[in-house]
RNA sequence: GCCUUGGUGGCGGAAUUGGUAGACGCGCUGGAUUCAAAAUCCAGUUCUUUCGGGAGUGUGGGUUCGAUUCCCACCCAAGGUACCA
């Protein structure tokens, strides 16, 4: 037989895998269906890395394992294709995206396919394909035909809406919608203008305009998100940020904060990604109380009127009674109002200061406090008396109602405020001292100084007082929510276009049947001189509401409009203008999964068939990285589907993983400082040194760098000297996250060529568990090859004989332990137990077909070309992907005797060979009679003997 | 600060319901083979030791015949989150 070639053979059973077709999957069989899932990639310019593959090779290895099992398996594999960095590069040299992205998708492509992948290339789907984002236009325009019926608690089609406004207003309408929706009679509704009533619908659609507060850059002429800010000007660039309001489409998620707090508990999901969800979606408990603004004489904003109120949430209105003051979020829009002429200048100076610090800014600086009282009163609603009011920027106009009721007594920060302030804290705690700091605990809270509250603990005060406001209408119980409604436009190019034209500055909706609304093209990615998002630029971007297409942009008339030229959306007779933003990157992950399971269909976005058929994904593995973004998206979008009747089941996936990442082994050199002379690690203290990492391919397994690759990497290395120890230059090693910047990224694709994709494989889930994060060190990759190296051996001769009693313990012993491995995602375990199962069968010279052909199937799911080979080795025609998985018998495992361990005071100090049958009378004889035992004894009796037959002696004394 | 996860040899890690700590692999040491190297094979490899043994799973306590495993307090690291009323 000949050495294990693995380039031949990874080669050809990829290529009989793609000939064959041999994972594809049907939608429909009698096997019971299995879906699983990787998250799918953003194919980068990068191409892949060692840490990428983790996940989809323990996604691979379940699925192969659930195809032994007699599972129909779904294993489908796609791409997140629109994307930032290719449109930054499309901005940088002017290569369309589309374009880079194909490249980029070539080679990732090339790259999954040499590792051995189980999958149905035939469903792949990318999010920047016009098919299929033709689907997540399609659902755009559900949402903005639904909204959100509170009594039924779920989404509804927005004629439901429109019949209930026509007969009896919005009096009784318990929706989701804008704060600001006004109330009307069904007389008002029918006497409206069709433009204010689409105004009023868009304040219930679940996809909506609003005007939104963002960080705009005039310079960069886009949005920044939080994180490409710092300290108040664009990472990229430095240019100046501020705070703009612009009109954008946003999804009413938070009519779904409920239902994805109460869906964490049906899925078998990591407790930290449900932990970051609840935090994300935050709710807390409490009342909305409402305080009257009292008209104070000799105001000058005597704008104030008798019916002017501050609605403030609290998570404690069992303190009431202890609010000394209130304050409000400087954003807060009674601030002008209500302060006094007086304060004004003040006022207006902090209001203005506060707007040039970013809010990510303001919530960094936790420690100042700061604040300017405003001159205005409101009316404590028991008391009556007057209560000072006043802004700080502690208060965030983006949570809550952006004003609070400050009970200096039991809110560490309104304490702080009051303290800095010289505002009076009133205790009403009964036994408390707050002369050092507030009192917060809850659960040893007895209210005092408190009227009607006196005497009673925070859970019947809060229930009291809740019924209380509620009788005098100054408030009521409230659940509130940190979550806020996503943002759902983006001023960029390379994402799905809105399918919206505008009539009269309203939005529109194409029709079904004329998606999808392609991606115009531009001659720049940037933005408009006028502001506008590059979409702007394209000159064939107008809808032609008649004929239902998109046509030049001149078929619109320009008129004069405000001093600048305009598009007129009146003229010519049904062409109006098209939107300009486009969706952001999440929009087309938040179904991809569905989609996988009818991915060819043009008609409906999956059938009905497919749908019933695959329900929902049984497994699925990817990066914690996508707690809080895509994962509670796509849960939003499969809950408002379900509502909608389109899926069966309102979350989508049972199970989820989340893959540790894969950390670099750096490789650090030592200059000697102001010179270029480099000095091995042993010798590095001698000298005043500076580390620089270089590119760790040039490194072997022994940390010995190759000097001479080293001068070609990089010129400046070029003439550099070496310091050597043993004729040897020795690097250091730093663990660090896998970047080009630290010269520590492992390509798959030199490994392949060198160890096999089977290698490769084991080796990464050889690492460690696969939630944790792991060090990556191609050194350790021999072990699992000569690993693969042994097991071919081992099927060097194949004979019909009968095997042995040992052969049957080795075998079964691994049927065990590796079924139990796959079930548990414990897949490094999985591969030690082959390598013993191996060495031992080697060490039998095993060569029994009823022994090697079940191991075949075993290490296929890890390690599937070489498993092929050795398959076909063994006689076999077909693909081993279907043979069905050993099983276990116990029979084989059942020994006759015991090496017991036997321990003093609970430490092992000697074994001893026992029949498994002994009794525990006579278990203790032998072992006491044993010379050892009494040796360790030394003439001690022993207080006592613990014998558990089978398992362990313990002796005491 | 809060939440979560983790802390075991030189390194990655194992020990499934409390029962032999360090499986398996890397690296290292010695040996065989070889003209030599690679590859392969064999032996050893937690620390300590007066070679009997003793200590040992971040630290300190506790429960137990027995604790890496359970409980309490603390320290450290990684990730998430943050003036959330």
């Amino acid at each position: 037989m000949m050495s294990y070639n693995f380039r031949k053979i990874e080669a050809k059973w990829q290529k009989y895998w793609a000939e064959n077709g041999t994972f594809r999957a049907s939608n429909n069989s009698d096997r019971p269906k299995f879906y699983a899932l990787s998250m799918f990639p953003y194919p980068s310019g990068a191409g892949l890395h060692v840490g990428h593959p983790l996940g989809y090779i323990a996604t691979d290895i379940y699925s192969r394992y659930k195809r032994h099992k007699g599972f129909n398996v779904l294993h489908p594999m796609g791409y997140d294709s629109f994307g930032l960095p290719a449109e930054q590069y499309a901005i940088q040299t002017g290569q369309h995206p589309a374009i880079t992205t194909e490249n980029n998708i070539k080679r990732y492509r090339e790259q999954l396919d040499k590792l051995g992948f189980s999958f149905d290339w035939d469903r792949e789907v990318r999010t920047s394909n016009p098919r299929y984002y033709k689907w997540t236009q399609w659902i755009f325009i559900q949402l903005f035909n639904s909204w959100y019926n509170k009594k039924s608690d779920k989404a509804e089609d927005i004629a439901s809406l429109i019949a209930i406004f026509e007969k009896e207003g919005n009096e009784n309408v318990e929706a989701s919608c804008d704060e600001d929706t006004p109330m009307f009679s069904a007389a008002d509704w029918n006497g409206f203008s069709a433009k204010t009533q689409q105004e009023i619908l868009l304040k219930y659609r679940l996809t909506y305009l609003a005007d939104t507060e963002v960080n705009w850059c005039p310079a960069l002429g886009t949005v920044l998100a939080n994180d490409e800010i710092v300290n108040g000007v664009s990472e990229r660039g430095g240019h100046p940020v501020i705070r703009k309001k612009m009109t954008q489409w946003s999804m009413r998620i938070t009519a779904y904060a409920q239902r994805l707090l109460d869906g964490l508990d049906k899925i078998d999901w990591p407790q930290p990604l449900k932990d970051s969800q609840t935090n994300w979606i935050g709710r807390s408990e409490g009342a909305s109380v409402t305080f009257n603004v009292i008209p104070v004489n000799g105001v000058t904003s005597s704008a104030v009127e008798k019916s002017d109120t501050i609605e403030v949430f609290t998570t404690r209105p069992d303190t009431i009674f202890g609010a000394s003051f209130m304050t409000l979020a400087p954003e807060h829009e009674l601030v002008a109002k209500i302060t006094t002429a007086e304060q004004k200048a003040e006022v207006d100076a902090y209001v203005e200061a506060t707007a040039k610090r970013s809010e990510r800014d303001r919530m960094a600086d936790v420690k100042t406090v700061s604040g300017v009282f405003t001159g205005g009163y409101a009316e404590h609603p028991f008391t009556k008396e007057p209560v000072p009011i006043w802004i700080g920027d502690y208060v965030l106009a983006s949570y809550g109602t952006g004003a609070v009721m400050a009970v200096p007594c039991g809110d560490q920060r309104d304490y702080d405020f009051a303290k800095h302030y010289n505002i009076p804290i009133p205790n009403i705690f009964d036994g408390v001292d707050i002369s050092e700091e507030a009192f917060a605990d809850k659960a040893t809270t007895v209210i005092a100084n408190s009227d009607f509250l006196n005497g009673l603990s925070y859970k019947d005060a809060t229930q009291k007082v809740i019924a209380e406001l509620e009788k005098i209408g100054h408030g009521e119980g409230k659940i509130n929510y940190r979550l806020r409604d996503a943002v759902f436009s983006r001023q960029r190019y390379w994402g799905e276009p809105f399918p919206v034209y505008y009539v009269d500055g309203m939005p529109q909706m194409i029709d079904l049947e004329y998606l999808p609304l392609q991606l115009p093209e531009v001659e720049k990615y940037l933005p408009t001189e006028t502001g506008e998002p590059p979409l702007g630029n394209a000159t064939h971007w107008a809808w032609d509401a008649r004929n239902n297409k998109v046509v030049s942009n001149e078929m619109l008339k320009q008129v004069q409009h405000d001093g600048h030229s305009e598009l007129d959306s009146e003229s010519h007779e049904g062409v109006y203008p098209l939107e300009l933003n486009t969706m952001p990157g999440w929009a087309g992950s938040s179904q991809y999964f569905n989609r996988y399971m009818d991915p060819r269909n043009d008609e409906t976005i999956f059938s009905e068939e497919a749908i019933g058929y695959w329900q929902d994904v049984d497994l699925y593995i990817g990066g914690s990285e996508h707690a809080t973004g895509h994962l509670l998206y796509s849960r939003f979008w499969q809950k408002f589907m379900f509502d909608k009747g389109l899926v069966p089941k309102d979350e989508y996936a049972q199970k989820l993983i989340n893959q540790g990442m894969i950390t670099g082994t750096s490789a650090v050199v030592y200059r000697v400082s102001g010179t270029n002379k480099f000095v091995s690690i042993g010798l590095k203290d001698k000298y005043e040194v500076e580390e620089l990492r270089v590119d760790v391919n040039l490194v072997n397994v022994s940390n010995e760098l190759d000097i001479n690759s080293l001068r070609d990497w990089q010129p400046e290395y070029e003439g550099a000297e070496f310091i050597l120890e043993d004729g040897k230059y020795i690097v250091g090693r730093e663990v660090e996250k896998m970047s080009k910047r630290w010269y520590n990224v492992v390509n798959p694709d030199a490994i392949c060529v060198e160890y096999g994709a089977d290698s490769l494989r084991l080796y990464e889930m050889f690492l460690g568990p696969l939630e944790q994060s792991k060090p990556w060190n191609t050194a350790g990759i021999t072990g699992v090859h000569s690993f693969l190296k042994k097991l071919w051996k081992l099927y060097t001769v194949i004979e019909d004989t009968e095997p042995t009693a040992d052969n049957l313990k080795s075998l079964h012993k691994t049927i065990k332990k590796v079924e139990e491995d796959i079930e548990n995602f414990s897949f490094n375990t999985s591969v030690s137990t082959f390598m013993i199962c191996v060495n031992e069968l080697t060490a039998q010279k095993c060569a029994s077909k009823a022994i090697l052909e079940p191991l075949a199937i075993l290490v296929s799911p890890y390690a599937p070309h070489i498993a092929e080979e050795l398959w076909e080795r063994l006689g076999h025609t077909e693909s081993i992907a279907e043979a069905a998985f050993p099983v276990f018998e116990e029979k084989h495992l059942v020994e006759s005797s015991k090496e017991y361990p036997i321990s003093f005071n609970g430490k092992m100090r000697f074994k001893l060979e026992l029949p498994l049958d002994m009794g525990k009378d006579d278990i203790e004889a032998a072992v006491l009679a044993h010379e050892k035992t009494q040796a360790q004894l030394q003439g001690r009796t022993p207080k006592k003997v613990i014998v558990v037959p089978g398992k362990i002696v313990n002796i005491v004394g």
